[in-house]
DNA sequence: ATGTGC
């Protein structure tokens, strides 16, 4: 486990020594340079006990993301404003010998578009019951953000019949708090002067702050229940909750607060999806007793290759290279109406969740269960992106116009 | 990440 800092107590650690780092990859994991160094900065921060970093490490805004961090002190911009986000899979009613993958992508594009609001469901009342307002409730989002349709590829071990079958079809939904975790996020950075020494979590900043937060991940777990009950509506099916893992929020500790920044908070005697990139295998893994020493953290994703600016011009400059983006080995389908967002998402951006797999179970933290194919993924719908662009730029100059009189 | 920013 993490190192202690001596008596001196581990909130007064500006001149202390910095927190242990410790690396749960390999060589094999290649890990940009910068990301290493975020670490390193990291350890640096007051009341920093542990650093835990993931293959799937890759440099973020305010910090590495695929990392878990346990410190006295809390760091809400090291979670981000995507507060509560994770991954939830589900097994779907609908045998995969009935399933078709043509007729499943176009019944999932109506994913966000039917009166959800009617629906039915216990998980949205619960949801209505945290926030007033929750317009975005039942939606996705974007960036990295799906709800995938897949089938089991592989059984990695004999233990995983016990909680997945070829048979069946699954549902991996990856999304958050979507605009109430951004404005919980950019209100803590309007309310403090600074967030570089962290937050006491017993003040009232910091109170404040982790109230916000709870409510979050809270409102981001049902988020992901009411897009899978979404799914299933429009497939005509029913879904069951298999596993619902979130990576992005902190939880107390015996000795302070572990911030989970892309890393998988999981539980002992639980399951948990590591998602590949929409054209590659995802992963169901069993964490092992071995991860109480990476803060019961692991790996939620095959993590970036190239960040998002970098992508653009790397693919989908022709008709048929935008056309691939949205067809898999598996002959599976990715829905992604929005050109920029197929191109920053593409598997080429992602490296490899098989080899993020195996560095996590060479350390002992988890037992691959399962590779699972891709089959239908849903991004984003957008029925005339263009000419919403268009209304809205007329509607703007309409403005200007009148307010010249 | 964010009904994204000019």
């Amino acid at each position: 486990m993490g190192n202690f800092i001596g008596d001196s107590g581990p909130d007064t650690t500006p001149c202390g020594k910095p927190a242990a780092v410790a690396h749960y990859f390999t060589e094999k994991s290649w890990i940009e340079g910068s990301a290493l160094q975020q670490l390193a900065d990291m350890a640096q921060m007051p009341g920093m006990l542990s650093i835990a970093g993931f293959p799937d490490l890759h440099p973020g805004k305010y910090g590495p993301v695929g990392m878990a961090a346990l410190s006295t002190r809390l760091y809400p911009q090291l979670i981000g404003t995507d507060i509560g986000c994770g991954m939830g899979l589900f097994e779907l009613d609908l045998p995969l010998r009935k399933f078709k993958i043509e007729k499943a992508a176009e019944a999932l594009r109506q994913l966000e578009t039917p009166a959800f609001g009617q629906m039915n469901s216990e998980a949205m009342d619960n949801a209505r019951s945290l926030v007033a307002k929750a317009d975005t409730l039942g939606t996705i989002g974007g960036g990295n953000h799906f709800c995938e349709i897949q089938a089991v590829d592989e059984l990695l071990c004999p233990e995983a019949s016990v909680h997945l079958d070829r048979q069946k079809t699954y549902l991996l939904v990856h999304s958050g708090s979507r605009n109430l975790g951004a404005s919980v996020f950019a209100e803590t950075l309007a309310g403090n002067a600074s967030l570089d020494e962290g937050l006491d979590p017993a003040s009232d900043a910091g109170i404040a702050w982790l109230t916000r937060h709870d409510l979050c991940v809270d409102w981001a777990a049902l988020n992901r229940q009411i897009i899978a009950e979404r799914a299933a509506a429009v497939l005509r099916t029913e879904v069951r909750l298999i596993a619902d893992v979130p990576h992005n929020l902190v939880r107390a500790a015996a000795h302070g607060h572990v911030h989970y920044k892309g890393a998988a908070a999981v539980t002992a005697g639980g399951i948990a999806p590591i998602a590949g990139s929409r054209a590659s295998l995802s992963y169901v893994v069993e964490p092992l007793a071995g991860a109480a020493i990476s803060h019961w953290a692991i790996s939620h994703g095959a993590g970036r290759k190239y960040d998002r600016r970098n992508m653009h011009g790397r693919t989908g400059n022709t008709r048929s290279e935008r056309e691939g983006l949205l067809r898999n080995a598996w002959g599976g389908v990715a829905i992604c109406d929005d050109r920029r967002l197929a191109v920053e998402e593409a598997a080429g951006a992602y490296k490899n969740a098989a080899q993020v797999v195996e560095d996590l179970a060479g350390h002992g933290l988890v037992r691959p269960l399962a590779a699972m194919k891709p089959l239908v993924t849903y991004k984003k719908v957008d029925i005339d992106h263009d000419e919403a662009k268009r209304d809205k730029g007329r509607e703007r100059r309409q403005e200007r116009r009148q307010k010249r009189g």
